[in-house]
RNA sequence: GGAGGAGUUCCCGAGUGGCCAAAGGGGGCAGACUGUAAAUCUGUUGCGUUAGCUUCGGUGGUUCGAAUCCACCCUCCUCCA
């Protein structure tokens, strides 16, 4: 169940409603691809940072510990510790990340294991079903993220398989839901949007999916290498043909500013590995742009990350003794680089809601875009 | 005291007449990263903007040309007394 409780221009601000609680939108979901946030992050400390939705990945817990392992266990929630939102990602995106692994029929994918090598088949019907076992709160349909740039008869048969799909996700996930064993029978489904960068194909994909009637609709295979401002452009050309009262899940997106952007064009969702990647690499986020922990110049730096953030690494620890940490391997660096970080879009979220309550995202966002995604300093 | 062996650019370590400012690691410095095959990957690391200059323990020498050959010296390691 998803309300828009008040809009500014495009930009919306809303609630929605899962079996694991409510969440406050435009949302940013924090990415735990094998039921972990990379970093040594745990379910224990997701509250602590300000996280709202996690999301975890159908292929990855396919292939390990396996979907069945994770059902006996009583579901990815119990399993990992988190009992709030949860989203699972369909293993769209490993079609296009494992590019070289795989085969793609109408049927389905068939992949290579990235672990061991063993093939691995999943269609839209398998892919519901481990995201059934699983037991998240929101199913995203299995789709087919294409590469950019691709010829665009190809986007358009793509587009074509992926919305027969669809249609076979849903009727799949509506027989799972109803199974008297079903981990997690009010799990809802959300539809994807493809075309890559042809805004006819994508408008008429989009016309198409929203049709069958999902609960949410997202925007994926954007953010794979084409220029920023064609993604807006995309996003500009979509958001009309999407369902007002659904939400919108921008997948996989993205910087600070892309986010603001996007909630500016209104989208309600985001997730990206992007701040928990960039820290685990040394780029940490401030209110002021980012920042190169591993920098010479942090060496005798007694400051916090952010003079302005709250999180708890930022009240305890130096930019040098981070500095230091990650200079020296130390897994400790990982785990309180991605703490701040994903803090950090946590609150940047936050600060996004409080200006669409305020009615004031437009100075928000005219403040923030572009300079959050700057290094500290940089004009 | 005697016999061998070794000293290379920040470190380790290749190189035994020209293609060597010198392989490869490490370390350092910097950059990339967008539904995570990423604790990964890339660049750079004598000086100079270029021409060029200085460099392979030291000093001399051989040679058109030396990190590489010769002489002496210094330092270190191993073995024998």
């Amino acid at each position: 169940m998803f309300e828009v409780l008040k809009t500014e221009s495009r930009a919306r601000r809303g609630v929605f409603t899962c079996p694991h609680g409510t969440v406050q939108t435009p949302v940013f979901m924090n990415v735990g691809t094998q039921g972990a946030i990379k970093g040594a992050v745990s379910a224990l400390d997701l509250k602590e940072i300000g996280c709202q939705v996690e999301l975890s990945n159908t292929y990855h817990l396919h292939l390990r510990p396996g979907d069945q392992v994770v059902k006996a266990m009583g579901g990815l929630h119990r399993f990992m510790g988190w009992e709030g939102p949860m989203l699972t990602d369909s293993g769209g995106f490993q079609v296009f990340s494992l590019s070289g692994l795989r085969k793609i029929t109408e049927a389905g994918v068939t992949f290579a294991s990235h672990i061991d090598g063993r093939r691995i088949f999943m269609g839209p019907e398998e892919s519901m079903q481990i995201q059934s076992n699983l037991g998240s709160d929101i199913a995203m349909a299995f789709d087919e993220c294409v590469a950019n740039p691709s010829p665009y008869e190809y986007v358009e048969q793509s587009c074509r398989r992926t919305a027969r799909w669809l249609e076979r996700c849903v009727a799949e996930h509506r027989r799972l839901n109803a199974l008297p064993d079903c981990v997690n029978p009010g799990q809802q489904l959300f539809g994807i949007n493809q075309g890559g960068t042809y805004a006819d194909l994508r408008v008429a994909h989009m016309e198409e999916i929203a049709r069958l009637d999902c609960d949410g609709y997202a925007i994926g295979g954007l953010a794979v290498g084409e220029p920023t401002q064609v993604m807006y452009d995309i996003i500009d050309a979509v958001e009309p043909h999407m369902p007002a009262d659904k939400p919108r899940y921008l997948m996989g997106v993205g910087t600070p500013s892309n986010i603001i952007e996007g909630v500016a064009r209104g989208v309600d969702f985001f997730d990206c590995v992007m701040p928990a990647r960039n820290a685990r690499h040394g780029k940490l986020y401030t209110w002021r742009g980012t920042i190169n922990i591993k920098n010479e110049k942090y060496k005798l730096d007694g400051g916090p990350i952010d003079p302005e953030c709250q999180c708890p690494v930022c009240r305890a620890f130096s930019r040098a003794y981070l500095r230091h940490l990650a200079t020296a391997g130390e897994m400790l660096y990982m785990r309180l680089a991605v703490l701040h970080n994903l803090y950090f879009y946590n609150s940047l979220m936050a600060r996004i809601r409080a200006a669409l309550d305020e009615g004031t995202f437009g100075d928000f966002r005219r403040t923030y875009s572009g300079l959050l995604d700057r290094p500290c300093g940089e004009a």
